[in-house]
Order: structure tokens, then sequence, then C-alpha cells
RNA sequence: GCGGGUGUAGCUCAAUGGUAGAGCCACAGCCUUCCAAGCUGAAGACGAGGGUUCGAUUCCCUUCACCCGCUCCA
């Protein structure tokens, strides 16, 4: 499938369409049509049905260590200013970029190393953005080939201290960029600051400089001991949260796969620091059987654990659930989830304050003066079992999930194109969209056969009833087969219609989406026959 | 952010320095007894801003969006 045929799609049908479209669009914001908001409903309230408010903690499930309890929140996307910089956001979200006036390549500054060199009269810094124990040889090269020198040549170059970051580097004019063969190609670093910032209040001085949420997860980190405190919950437990969170991204591409504003659906599970790695083994393996059971199947959803220079800071083990978006090259896959097992990194960072790795340890940040360089909040986030008397800081195991990538995969998965015969016999392209019944925008479409000799009244009868209880549709416009053929490209998987025979005996048919199979059932068996085939295992 | 490409109706495509034509879809009506049938009718577009010109959808500039490559991706 061409990803520009699930664009015109998306849009024909009214899945997605462009923010803001009349005025030209807004690039990395989509908004969801009459359909698409059904089905980013349904992959939320599925999530939230399957992980929070289904969750039996009375029996241990398949796989869990242990019985564990769940429980919800709903946060605010602007939080305390603090939230952020002891999360490492600030820090981290503040990059500083510098570009390259001959080769229009931009590099992140922290991210190029260089050292300087002395030879034939000339000494400049020499930068690449090679890392580890190669940058030495990659730089001799460099030198050398400025200066056209061979390689022979090379006890010629007199190295003037060690491989440095060209954060260290206050002159550019005489820097020598990674991919340039002039000096002093590299423009000022400047900043791209990846949250988005606002104002509280109605004066907008930096004193009251707010930001939109990156993540909601730092929203539960906030208010571990409120849930703590006011629910009666017991260690092990998770907290699940779905909401919008923002990033001013450099470059949105590929549809809603990258946009400035998306939404989240995560669950921070908190566990006894032993325990951890057995519950990360839970939830990576959990997570991605909920992708399977909705219908992600074959070799385009694959779960890969991150190599060990992958992993952030305070990560111990990160899994990505991923996906063979039609968009990425043949063999790439993109990122639904990650779940990563964060240790008490975040409980800390909002104890003591932010926090950095030094050696094997995590310590407080000190800035020049030997202070903490962001204050944490000071509260005691440390859980107390009563029954062992033991007190400590729990771990945290984090499936962080975006809702409309999901959407987006199961958009992708669902769009399918085969051929039937027409009213003539003659085969004719279908294109159709495989939903699971549970994520389908319309569960079931409802038509009289004719619109005559009491169809339709019949058909609005049970149109009524299914209403009650699902999302459904009416139609009685236009020869039926074309009625069918709309459903299907919408992912309806169930057609009933009203024909003669209902009228006799009470009967209607019943069509599947997949298979193009009818059978009959009563017409007031409806309701429970859709019911089945929702909840229906395949 | 850089380089290249694209932008005419919901979709696919046309024509033109003198203000745009069709097919499909969708809409209304007729007809229709199971997989995009037929007939009739009505509706619908030059991405935005500026310039040149008597006149710009067409030429020029700017901008916005989308696609491809680079860069980036907590």
């Amino acid at each position: 499938m061409e990803m520009d045929q699930l664009v015109a799609l998306c849009k024909r049908r009214g899945f997605l369409f462009q923010s803001s479209e009349i005025y030209g669009g807004l690039n990395g914001f989509w908004d969801y049509g009459p359909l698409g908001v059904e089905l980013k409903r349904n992959v939320r309230e599925a999530w939230w049905q399957d992980m929070v408010v289904g969750h039996n903690e009375l029996v241990a499930e398949e796989g869990a260590p242990s019985t564990y309890e769940m429980t919800g929140l709903d946060c605010t996307i602007i939080m305390h200013p603090q939230v952020w910089k002891c999360s490492g956001h600030f820090d981290l979200f503040h990059d500083y970029m510098v570009d390259c006036r001959e080769s229009k390549r931009r590099y992140r500054y922290d991210q190029v190393n260089g050292r300087w060199v002395e030879a034939r009269g000339k000494r400049f810094f020499v930068a690449t953005t090679v890392q580890g124990d190669e940058a030495v040889e990659e730089l001799q090269k460099r030198a050398l080939k400025f200066l056209k020198l061979r390689a022979k040549n090379a006890e010629e170059l007199v190295w003037d201290g060690l491989v440095c970051c060209l954060t260290e580097v206050d002159d550019f004019s005489q820097v020598l960029g990674p991919d340039a063969k002039e000096l002093g190609t590299l423009t000022e670093p400047r900043e791209f600051n990846l949250m988005f910032k606002t104002f509280i209040g109605a004066l907008g001085g930096e004193e009251s400089a707010a930001f939109l949420r990156p993540e909601t997860a730092q929203g539960i980190f906030v208010n571990f001991k409120n849930v703590v405190d006011s629910t009666r919950v017991k260690i092990p437990f998770g907290i699940g949260q779905i909401g919008k969170s923002f990033r001013n991204e450099i470059t949105p591409r590929n549809f809603t796969f990258r946009s400035r504003e998306f939404e989240q659906m995560e669950i921070e599970f908190f566990c006894h620091p032993d325990e951890a790695p057995k519950w990360y083994q839970y939830w990576r393996d959990r997570r991605y059987r909920w992708y399977l059971e909705l219908g992600l199947g074959g070799k385009r959803l694959q779960l890969r654990d991150h190599d060990a220079d992958e992993l952030s800071h305070y990560s111990t083990g990160t899994a990505d659930i991923e996906y063979a978006f039609p968009f990425l090259a043949e063999g790439e896959f993109g990122e639904l989830e990650g779940i990563a097992h964060r240790g008490n990194f975040d409980l800390r960072s909002h104890m003591e304050g932010k926090l950095v790795r030094e050696g094997d340890e995590l310590v407080v940040e000190k800035d020049e003066n030997g202070k903490p360089r962001h204050r944490g909040s000071g509260r005691d986030l440390s859980y107390f079992n009563a029954e062992t008397k033991e007190r400590f800081i729990p771990h945290v195991i984090e499936p962080s999930s975006g809702a409309d990538r999901a959407t987006l995969a199961f958009l992708c998965e669902a769009y399918q194109e085969d051929n039937v015969p027409d009213d003539k016999g003659k085969m004719t392209k279908r294109t159709y969209m495989k939903f699971h019944p549970r994520l389908a925008p319309y569960k079931a479409a409802v038509f009289p056969l004719v619109r005559k000799d009491g169809m339709p009244e019949v058909a609005k009868e049970i149109y009524g009833e299914l209403k009650k209880r699902y999302n459904v549709f009416y139609d009685e416009k236009s020869a039926v087969g074309r009625r069918y053929r709309r459903q299907d490209e919408i992912g309806t998987p169930f057609c009933i219609t009203v024909d003669g025979q209902t009228l006799q005996d009470g009967t209607v048919t019943i069509r599947d989406r997949d298979t193009l199979e009818q059978w009959r059932i009563k017409k007031e068996d409806c309701v429970a026959e859709i019911e089945k085939r929702i909840n229906a295992t395949e």
C-alpha cells in the first residue's frame, strides 16, 4: 500500500484532516474527522479498559509476578515550571544547534567533537561528529586533508590538548566544520527549544513563563504521594493516564507520525526495586500482546530491546514496540511505544532535584557554587510497607504509548484491497478497512434491501435498538451493493439487511466485511449477535 | 533548517495572458429484491499575499502546505 492512498482515504472519508486547512494548514498539527474521532476514541477506550478499569487486581495475570492494582489520573497540561527542571526536560530540550554555511548541514552543538592542531604555520580546531576512539583517527585524516598532506606527514601535526567538545571553543573562525573544506563556516550556536513556552497571567514576563507538558508521565510522578495517601493502593500498582503532550519538533513528518501536538497513553508502574526486572519483562510482553490482540499482527510489528548505547542515562532497560509503517524504507520500523525500566530516577528527582549520572550512581547535579542546579520539592516520596516494615523508593516501569501513532498503525494495517464480482459477475477492485471490531468507528450498518414494502420501517426499528448500545449507521439510499462498498471503505465489520423474507419469517441477513459471507439471524437477536462478534477473539 | 519536486472541484485529470472543461465520488428525485446498474436534476476548484499588465489560474517575487533526500528525533 502506498501511503498517499491511505492519506487520500483518510481525507475522503473523514478520518484525518490537516489542521487549519482553509488557511493553508499548519505543519505538524492534524485534526481527527467524524470517523477518525471514533477510531481514536476506540483505541483510547480499549487501552483504558484493558489496562486500567478492566484490570482485575484479585487475580494474577498470566506472566505477571503477582497480583497488582491499577488506577487512573488526569493531570494538567501546564504544570509548575520546576517539574520540568527536575525531570531534566528543561535542560535537555534546550538543544543548541550549529549550522554549516558551506555544507548546509546542521549539528547538535554538544555532539560535535574536535581538537586543536598546529602545522605548516596554521593553528585550527578540526571537528567531527564521529564519537569515541575512532574520532582521533578521523580528526587526523581530516586535518591532513585540509592541509593537503599525505598520511606519511602525520608527524608534522602538533596536537594541542585532547579531543574535546565544540562547546569548549569560543571563537569559530578557526574551526574546520565536520563536513567543511574551509575554516570558519559554522554559525554561532542557536537555541531550539523543544518545549512550547507560554505565560501564566496577563503579564508576560520571564517570571511567569511556563511550558506545555512534553510528556504526561511527570504529572503521575508528582502525584505519586497523593494517590498513595488517598486510595489505599499498595505496591505493586500502576497509574494510567491518557492526555495531550506537546513537542516543538524541528521536522514534523510522515502524516501524524511525528506531530507537535499528540496524545499519550502512559502507565507508571511502581514496584519494589528487587521485583522491578520481572515487572519490566511482564509489561514488555503484555504491551506487545495488546497490539497483537487488536490486529497489528505479522511481520509489521516487532518488539525490540534497546542496545546499551541507546539507553537513557536513567534507564537500565528499554524496549520499543515498533511498526513497519508504509512511509518508512523497507526493513525500517517506527516506534509505537517504549517500555522503560526507569529505576527510582523520577521519584528521586522530584525529592532531591535534577539528577545526573556519575559512574554507576545518580547524584544531584550541582551548579558552579556547589548548590543543586535545580532543587527538588524536598517532599518524601518513599513508600512504607507496613507488613515488612520496610521503607523504600519504588522503582518505575513505564509503558509509554502514542495514541496517534497507534491509531495510524491501525489505519495502515487495516487498509486492504481485493477483487469482488459486481452485479454482472465482473470482478471489480474493492477497498476496505479491516479494523478489529472493537476499533471500527461503526460496529454495524442497517439497510432495507429496497425502500418499499415496509422494509425501511423494520430496518429503522433494528437500527433504534442497536443505537442504544453501539455506534451504528442507517442507510436506504441507492443500490444495496453500493451501500455495502461504502461501509467496507470505512471499516464497518457487519451489515444487517432487511429483505422480503424478513417480512415473512422475521429473520435478517448479516454480512461479514472481510469474507462477504451472509447468514440469517432473527431480527431480535441483532444486538446479541453484534455484541458476540465484537468481543470474539480471533 | 538546507536542497529538489508538487499545488486547478472531495478524488483523477484538462485547457488558457481575456476570469476555467470533463470523468468518478458525494447530493436531490425517479427506477431498483443482495455486492460501486440506469435516467433526470442541482452543486462544486485555479493554496495564500504582493508585483508586472488595460486584464494574471497562466509571467515574476514572497509565503504556506505536502512529497523525496539531508539534518534532527527527549
